[in-house]
DNA sequence: AATTTTATACAGTTTAAACTGTACGTAAAT
DNA sequence: ATTTACGTACAGTTTAAACTGTATAAAATT
């Protein structure tokens, strides 16, 4: 090993440590976060064992979170003449990649609440227009008006990450 | 019971569960927002007690909650006259709370990320200045770019998010 | 066709988080 | 001053997630 290359690769652990705090906000696991820097530093393709040799893990554990990174769009299979293993890409984009697929985890979360929280709003509208007993209604007027500032929260919430969109800013950039 | 109170109790378990769904995207742990939900959907304040009858859990597991809520500034304890045990209250204002608190959960620990990194990239400009062998070169200018550039997708993270501030908006506005 | 290499499914293990019940210190009530 | 009630620290338990090693199926090489 040559004279640097400890200080090198002690470095690119610390890149790989503080880099992988941001990507875990993103709702990455610790493990996927590490996985992602390792192969985004790398830059080159890599195999599953030269992950595992990388990160010092199975290769059970690199299969599965290649996996997770594949489906979230944030690691692409690739390719290469000759090469008979797998070889995986970080995809280069960090900001739109990220970013997008966060926004948009955020409206289809949000999104998908507050229809069920509409539903919910629709039966106690039902329940509330049949004959109640006297000490019901207030009870029933209560949870009401609570969802519908839930189900306006849901609604805020919605708007501001359609804000937040790349593609929206971009669009009315260029 | 009430003929109705099971009705009525189910729905709320059920508000319960959507609402709770939506706060663990805030960065709360499961138990975290269902405790939350249950305070905003009861209005009224509550003792450590009651929260724990309503949700069917150790007292112990309430007080840790609410303390991390209280931490997080999205319950109040208040005072009442003549009432012995501690009172919990969560904040009414869902949007402004929880964006706030979440935006600046962002631009923290974005920033705290952004300033190890420049560290280390310092760090590496001196290790570059210093005579090194021909091929170590290559690997120190390689791991410097990719450096540059997750800083500078700190960077961008950091002004979207300010951007988001609730604040910012509605100084704007009003 | 037989052999080797590869990725992953699966079962079992380790590790960390959530939760419970008891015990204790503090504060209110008698 | 004594008793009762309250919140929480702590230790132990349960539960879920991450990880490992083996086994298997599929694919490439010989």
């Amino acid at each position: 090993m040559a004279p640097n290359s400890q200080f090198l690769e002690e470095l690119h652990t610390k890149v790989i440590h503080e880099f992988s705090k941001t990507l875990e906000m993103f709702a990455l696991s610790p493990a996927e976060a590490r996985l992602f820097v390792t192969l985004y530093l790398h830059g080159e393709p890599m195999t599953l064992d030269e992950m595992s040799k990388a990160l010092g893990k199975s290769k059970t554990a690199m299969s599965n979170g290649i996996k997770s990174l594949v489906e979230l769009n944030l690691v692409e299979r690739v390719w290469k003449k000759g090469v008979r293993k797998d070889l995986y890409q970080a995809d280069e984009n960090l900001y739109r990649k990220f970013m997008t697929s966060y926004i948009q985890k955020w409206l289809d979360a949000a999104q998908q609440q507050e229809h069920s929280l509409k539903e919910i709003e629709s039966t106690l509208e039902q329940k509330a227009d049949q004959l109640q007993e006297p000490g019901e209604m207030e009870e029933i007027e209560e949870l009401y008006n609570r969802l519908r500032d839930v189900i306006r929260f849901h609604r805020l919430i919605n708007e501001k990450f359609s804000d937040m969109k790349p593609s929206a800013q971009e669009a009315s950039i260029k």
